[in-house]
DNA sequence: GATATTTGACCTGAG
DNA sequence: CCTCAGGTCAAATAT
């Protein structure tokens, strides 16, 4: 009851005593893969939901383009690259399976459209920073993945995913100013940058748009490596997998409960600042392999990053490990929370932010960027702030969206 | 032993 | 008023 939500009489939750003891989740590194094709959600969730669902917004942003028709992902995307920043057609290392391309523009893709899409509708803040590679962006993986040496990193091992960011990106970032210039005042700030997890990237290159479909781009590529390769086919990358960690933005958070969401095919996992006094909380889509799809915050920070040293201090010294985050200018840390942020239309959260795709590290560069976002507040409800954005093109399908 | 994560149940709000 | 879905809590479990 003291709880602020509302108490929950839960007293009777004895219910985890009569279970036995849960292992992790079901999902096995392969899973990760069947999932997609199968389309059935891991959690047993559903399947139907999966297809249309996802694809919809997609195409709605595509939309938006007179030459929206095309009726493949990559024609889509060839379209798409006609812009300056355009990729050339994508090609998938791993991919050999057409499946692989499908899930991406069906999975990830999407959702990342969906979160561009949504920006559309919330406010927009700065893309650039927001794609750029904070500092901690482990070197090591950059580094290390192959893509991220070869030179072109926009065209060489991008995927369909990258393709797609950038295009998204390139879209978002014009309705950003649109929308900037007209609207200063909402609040959200979006992040997108699709895909997935570890980015590594490339902010080499040097703009926004490419940091943006670079990051995106390695990173999926090694992501799904390392997923299939541990499984399968086994490319040669040991390393890693996927981030557990939560994102780390530089607060500690601490995982409050997870849950399929109807609309998604993915969790979503709640998180909770670990600060005593803060209450900012933020949600994670992750796919099965660990790629974040999604992360949506809601509310400000009211504290001061806790120092990535291992010191820890107090509540801050993150046990995940944030260490990127230090240098980041762009801390959200009381970033003027309020001050501007909220018009006063909005009366939940404080703010959300919605970075799609984005890899943990990525998240912090949307985090990077609460001032901007501070606006928030129109958002409408912070939560709904990643669907309801859809519309600007469309709106999806999302059948179970009421 | 402490802390973090997992997971089912419960509560709230919207349609 | 009912139902559905999202969000949160707290016990159990794992590290």
């Amino acid at each position: 009851m003291a709880e602020s939500s509302g108490g929950r009489g839960r007293g009777a939750a004895p219910t985890g005593a009569g279970q036995p003891p849960r292992s992790t989740i079901p999902l096995p590194p392969r899973s990760a893969y069947e999932y997609p094709f199968h389309g059935d959600a891991a959690a047993g969730g559903g399947p139907s939901e999966v297809s249309p669902a996802p694809l919809t917004p997609v195409s709605s942003f595509f939309a938006l383009d007179p030459d929206s028709e095309f009726q493949s992902f990559t024609q889509l995307l060839q379209g798409a690259m006609n812009s300056p920043a355009g990729a050339p057609p994508p090609q998938r290392p791993i991919g050999e399976e057409p499946k692989e391309a499908e899930r991406d523009s069906g999975g990830e893709v999407e959702r990342g459209e969906e979160g561009v899409l949504g920006q559309q509708n919330v406010e927009i803040t700065q893309p650039p920073q927001i794609f750029t590679v904070p500092p901690g962006l482990s070197p090591s993986r950059l580094l290390g993945s192959p893509r991220f040496s070869s030179p072109d990193p926009g065209n060489f091992g991008m995927s369909h995913q990258q393709v797609l960011a950038q295009v998204t990106a390139q879209a978002v970032q014009s309705q950003f100013k649109m929308h900037n210039e007209a609207e200063c005042s909402s609040s959200l700030s979006v992040a997108m940058a699709t895909s997935l997890t570890q980015n590594t990237s490339s902010p080499i290159n040097a703009t926004p748009t490419q940091e943006m479909s670079t990051l995106t781009s390695n990173t999926d590529n090694n992501t799904f490596e390392s997923a299939e390769g541990s499984h399968s086919e086994q490319r040669s990358q040991p390393t890693a997998l996927i981030i557990e960690k939560p994102a780390d933005d530089g607060y500690n958070w601490r995982k409050y409960g997870q849950k399929m969401v109807k609309g998604s095919e993915y969790p979503r996992s709640y998180y909770k600042c670990t600060h005593p006094d803060c209450r900012v909380t933020k949600k994670i889509e992750r796919s099965v392999d660990g790629q974040i799809i999604a992360i949506i915050y809601r509310g400000q920070h009211k504290h001061q990053r806790p120092q990535p040293n291992k010191h820890a201090k107090g509540v801050g010294a993150s046990p995940s490990g944030s260490n990127e985050w230090n240098e980041n200018p762009g801390i959200p840390v009381d970033s003027e929370p309020g001050s501007q942020a909220y018009p006063g239309n909005f009366s939940r959260s404080d703010e959300t932010m919605v970075a799609h795709s984005a890899s943990e590290r990525d998240q912090e560069s949307n985090y990077g960027t609460p001032e901007q976002l501070s606006g928030a507040s129109d958002g409408e409800e912070t939560g709904d702030v990643e669907l309801g954005t859809d519309e600007g093109g469309d709106n999806e399908p999302d059948p179970k969206r009421r």
